[in-house]
DNA sequence: TCTGTTGATTAGCGTCGGCTAACTATCGAC
DNA sequence: GTCGATAGTTAGCCGACGCTAATCAACAGA
């Protein structure tokens, strides 16, 4: 089954926070979404069942090639949106609250669209 | 509590039938959503319960002075996102059916600063 | 008058995805 | 060795919102 927002949501978070640092856990997860810890263990089981998430015997969370694959293409849409928002003139928090909404519901040809003529136009 | 996505849909599509006949039932609105019966009973007393919509004695739908203006808020939005999604150059039928996800999930401000602009260079 | 169709409702199910409460496991300090 | 903090899990609740099945009311035609 296709993943809902919230998956997307968390496999964005791990992303961005595997970024920041190697060794992430459910728990920082949590707190970067505003979760508490059941929520959050629930949600990676389910993406673990899915194959897109692995946790080695530290308790460190790994995306997988199929997880992070989803979400760069979401990191990306994010990323991509804010600065449209903020082209627009909105500022850098709601356009990146909005962005992280609106993310999930844009079809690949829309963005395709936005992504564009962001690199023609997008400063 | 604040209309959920599901809310905002009823409404839109009470609103938009509502332009094309003065006789607007509940299963007008299942067929134009693609709901059954139940969900859109259900989903009516809800709307009903807070103020947005009420039915005549002949079984008519009509919304409220407070639902109207709910409608009209999430129907604009959904013209000036489809607009803008055709002006970058996305095909109506994608840019409709993202437009309808979109619209329920900007903020205000965003909002404003994508009609502010379409306004000024959309055609 | 009986019957079939149409519209609305009620009862109740299932999934999603939050939550709290409570348990377990590990680990460091005393 | 015990105790407290931290991380994770399980069990189970709840609201939102689809669904089917079944019922009810009104109305039209044989």
């Amino acid at each position: 089954m296709a993943l809902q927002e919230s998956g997307e949501m968390y496999l964005e978070a791990i992303y961005v926070l595997s970024q920041e640092s190697s060794e992430v856990r459910a728990i920082d997860v949590g707190d970067y979404l505003g979760y508490t810890k059941p929520s959050v263990s629930r949600a990676l089981g389910v993406l673990r069942d899915d194959g897109l998430v692995t946790k080695n015997e530290d308790g460190f969370l790994k995306l997988t090639k199929a997880g992070a694959a989803h979400a760069k293409r979401i990191y990306e849409r994010h990323t991509v949106l804010t600065q449209m928002f903020m082209k627009l003139g909105v500022d850098e928090k709601t356009a990146s609250e909005d962005a992280c909404r609106v993310e999930h519901y844009i079809s690949d040809k829309t963005f395709k669209a936005i992504k564009k003529h962001m690199q023609e136009y997008g400063s």
